[in-house]
DNA sequence: TCTGGGGTCCTAGGACCC
DNA sequence: TCTGGGGTCCTAGGACCC
């Protein structure tokens, strides 16, 4: 615990409905709901005007669609919120060496390591300049808490939210923390509440009151002693700059569930290639190999391989993949596959067998390519790379297009063959909203535009660069029901 | 209501070695 | 002949986080 509150946490508000918000001027002050729009899709982020009707993150999109059914309904794009992030961080990284990134969207900065001055007065203005500085640079806002520990400065945060920033003094968190539920601390989820709740502690005052002996017998040695650390207010972790990933993997849920063994095993091979083009665009192998399958009752399993030396040589990977699979039972229906790599390391040691298995490898992909069917992931976003035939294009709730005549746009909604676009950029009024025909040559895929300095010369001031002063909406553009148009089926 | 995808850390048992 | 303890690695599962 330092004597001064230099740690702080920044948590972008609603990130990725945000962002959503930022590049589609027409769902500004609307409810949007960022996540998997499929069947069994759940949400990722909801605006805070979604939250008002009870829509919460990891809630299935369809309860979501009974709650707000007028909310827009997006996809999320990666690429946006990375692009977004990367200027965040590089803020973030003026202010001190020390930046440890918990997501795309927070972050730990310790600012005694910056020089930051620590005394609460420099630490707030630190504070409050990066919030102007987020703002003007991504036309997005983000919430602070600084205090002398970690847990405390993402409690404050968490407080702070939306769009402000609080500091816990030292010397005040026991009195702050003392009345918080139990749920407040970081590692203490449904399971654990749960089992402290039935041993009668609700408070964190409660946790600290047990003694570190009886959560220790409730919970295990290191989380009962750690909980009991976090319940005094007391954490010592130390800000650690970025360190590096300690397993890869991908996983897909499918719209229906999968009872074909040879479609069963297609699939573990995909996923197996992706999983190796993800190992191999962050230059490492890995030793240990382990598959994913979750049932149509939704238990899950695992299975895992250790081979004798790191790899990441694609078939390898598929075979020992396969090997997996043949010990697990699939009848009854598959509704989820991953394949996942760890033990990572940085080079690839030569595999003894890498040659016997690169003949077998031309094999396999013959029959890979045979065993892929029709259907498709639940997500939609892993389409079979082997099919040369050119599939239906998607247009996904969200997604950025360009139309010859028209320009950019995004689309809104889609069926029966037709898809709806909305022309508008970050930096324009509302747009206009115009129909086509699904495989209308003049509609091609887009890629996201940057929020902030598009536009025509933007204004060099504190104000929001997301929202030009000069723009006047279109008086006769309705911008009202977004929801109704919209609808991913 | 019906449950994503990407991760991290911890526990526990068995094998194996000294 | 019966009995030891500790350390490390591997596998599987579970809780938790965003």
């Amino acid at each position: 615990m330092r004597p001064a509150p230099t740690i702080l946490h920044l948590d972008m508000d609603a990130f990725f409905a945000a962002a959503e918000q930022a590049a589609k001027p027409s769902l500004r002050g609307k409810p949007v709901v960022v996540g998997g729009i499929g069947v069994r899709g759940v949400v990722s982020t909801a605006s805070y005007e979604a939250r008002v009707f009870g829509v919460r993150s990891a809630m299935p999109t369809a309860q979501a669609r009974r709650l707000c059914p007028n909310a827009a309904y997006l996809a999320p794009r990666f690429s946006l919120y990375r692009q977004v992030s990367e200027a965040v961080m590089e803020l973030l990284h003026a202010l001190s060496p020390l930046v440890e990134p918990l997501s795309l969207d927070e972050a730990f900065v310790d600012l005694e390591a910056g020089g930051v001055p620590a005394r609460t007065a420099a630490v707030r203005a630190v504070g409050e300049r990066l919030r102007r500085d987020i703002r003007s640079s991504t036309g997005l806002t983000g919430s602070v808490g600084l205090a002398g520990a970690k847990m405390l400065a993402k409690i404050a945060s968490e407080t702070a939210k939306p769009d402000g920033l609080v500091v816990i003094e030292p010397g005040t968190e026991r009195e702050l923390l003392d009345p918080m539920p139990v749920r407040t601390l970081p590692g203490v989820g449904p399971a654990t509440a749960e089992t402290l709740r039935r041993a009668g502690i609700h408070t964190v005052a409660e946790t600290a009151e047990a003694g570190e002996a009886e959560l220790v017998r409730l919970l295990g040695r290191a989380h009962g002693a750690g909980l009991y650390a976090m319940a005094l207010g007391q954490d010592d972790r130390p800000v650690v700059a970025e360190r590096d990933a300690k397993s890869i993997s991908v996983e897909d849920t499918f719209e229906v569930d999968l009872t074909d063994r040879t479609r069963v095993r297609g699939e573990v091979l995909r996923l197996a290639d992706r999983c190796v083009q993800r190992l191999r665009a962050a230059g490492r192998s890995g030793r240990t190999v382990v598959i994913k399958v979750r049932n149509y009752d939704f238990s899950t399993l695992t299975r895992s391989e250790t081979l004798r030396g790191p790899t990441d040589d694609p078939a390898v990977i598929r075979e020992a993949a396969v090997r997996l699979l043949e010990t697990v039972d699939t009848t009854g229906g598959v509704r989820l596959l991953g394949v996942g790599v760890s033990g990572l390391a940085d080079f690839t040691q030569e595999d003894l067998f890498a040659q016997l298995a690169t003949e077998r490898e031309a094999r396999e992909a013959e029959e890979a390519a045979g065993a892929v069917g029709a259907a498709e992931p639940a997500d939609g976003g892993g389409r079979a790379q082997e099919a040369q035939e050119e599939a239906p294009r998607r247009w996904h709730p969200g997604l950025d297009v360009v139309h010859e005549e028209y320009g950019a746009g995004w689309v809104q909604g889609s069926g029966v063959g037709r898809v709806t676009i909305r022309f508008e950029t970050p930096w324009s009024a509302p747009g206009r909203v115009r129909t086509f025909a699904v495989e209308d040559p003049a509609l091609r895929p887009g890629e996201p535009l940057p929020l902030v300095g598009g536009g025509p010369a933007v204004a060099q001031s504190s104000e929001p660069a997301i929202l030009p002063k000069s723009v006047s909406p279109d008086p006769g553009e309705d911008t009202g029901s977004v929801g109704e148009e919209i609808s991913s089926r």
